[in-house]
DNA sequence: AACCAGGAAACCG
DNA sequence: CGGTTTCATGGT
């Protein structure tokens, strides 16, 4: 980490490919949680109680810091709202790298991959994408339990009426900037007010059951994370009602970064392998388990990448 | 108009 | 316990 004024320089693995996660940031129009314009991603980050106005961007190669003088490369991150105290700094940077996913050491992911019929060509082919988390655990849950039985665009507008309502908008520079609603005030929120922006009566009642429990202390990443046992981790979600395998699979994905994290019966996975297998009929569910046996530890990782071949459908 | 969508719960033998 | 049905709501 150097700084340099207002910014910010975060290495990043010899193999990180910033343009591949700008492709997948930027694959749907109605995402409001942050923009992609050119090759700067914008974000605003809740930090101690401040808001923080970011732009990241892939830095020039710069030489490394340690006597081997490789070249490295670097994202750059920059406050646009004026450059925050130290340990805001230190959060922002722990976000960042936490959303983008620059310490995970992918060899073992590459090597597994190489060997396997079906994944290799597209780990081939997207190298250097790293799984984009969801850092926050009410956005992460708020977000699955959105996205469950419902086409994803859909999903996406669901998400924005929620911030618009619920969240907060910033201006800066002519450029707006959304942060997602507390949990406290999700807690709030009256049922009939979710269901008016087309949630179900279900999905409402779930949304409003996770932030209260957020809210209230009783549901955080921190407990999540802290038996450091996976397993015990999901089991916990499932027991929440509305909270299925898929969805405590999805969050573990990409929140509580379980990089062997399975959801089996997310349909788009299913439809990524189909189309890479020239399948007439989706896969069976045996069938894809039986795939994924070979991707353990990193199913996660094979999962993202394979969702990542249907942006071009 | 029918079928689908990055599911979950209730139900049933 | 494992398979089946229902629920819910917009997109294509």
């Amino acid at each position: 980490m150097r700084l340099t004024g207002e910014q910010i320089l975060l290495n990043a693995p010899e193999d990180y490919q910033f343009e591949q996660a700008l492709v997948y940031l930027n694959r749907y129009e109605s995402e409001c949680l942050h923009q992609v314009e050119g090759r700067t991603v914008y974000k605003a980050l809740q930090i101690q109680g401040q808001t923080l106005l970011l732009a990241i961007e892939l830095g020039a190669e710069i030489e490394a810091e340690t006597a081997q003088g490789a070249a490295k490369r670097a994202v750059v991150l920059s406050f646009l709202n004026g450059r925050p105290a130290e340990s805001m700094v230190d959060d922002a940077v722990s976000y960042v790298r936490d959303w983008l996913d620059l310490d995970t050491d992918l060899a073992g992911f590459y090597e597994l991959s190489s060997q396997d019929r079906l994944l290799g060509p597209v780990v081939e082919q997207y190298r250097g994408l790293r799984l984009i988390g969801v850092p926050s655990l009410l956005e992460a849950l708020c977000w699955t339990v959105t996205g469950q039985q419902i086409n994803l665009s859909f999903a996406h507008t669901l998400k924005r009426r929620l911030v618009e309502t619920f969240g907060t908008r910033v201006v800066q520079g002519g450029r707006e900037f959304m942060l997602f609603p507390e949990a406290a005030v999700l807690a709030e929120a009256q049922l009939q007010a979710l269901q008016a922006l087309q949630f179900s009566r279900v999905k409402a009642e779930t949304l409003q059951r996770i932030a209260r429990l957020i809210a209230l202390g009783e549901l955080s990443k921190e407990q999540l994370l802290g038996s450091g046992d996976f397993l015990e981790a999901e089991a916990h979600l499932v027991s929440i009602r509305g909270i299925g395998p898929w969805t405590a699979n999805y969050v573990a994905m990409r929140c509580l970064r379980n990089r062997d994290a399975f959801p089996l019966s997310d349909v788009g996975l299913h439809n990524a392998i189909k189309r890479r297998l020239n399948l007439i009929d989706k896969p069976p569910l045996a069938q894809v388990e039986e795939l994924a046996t070979a991707w353990k530890p990193w199913r996660a990782y094979a999962t993202f990448y394979l969702w990542s071949t249907l942006a071009s459908s």
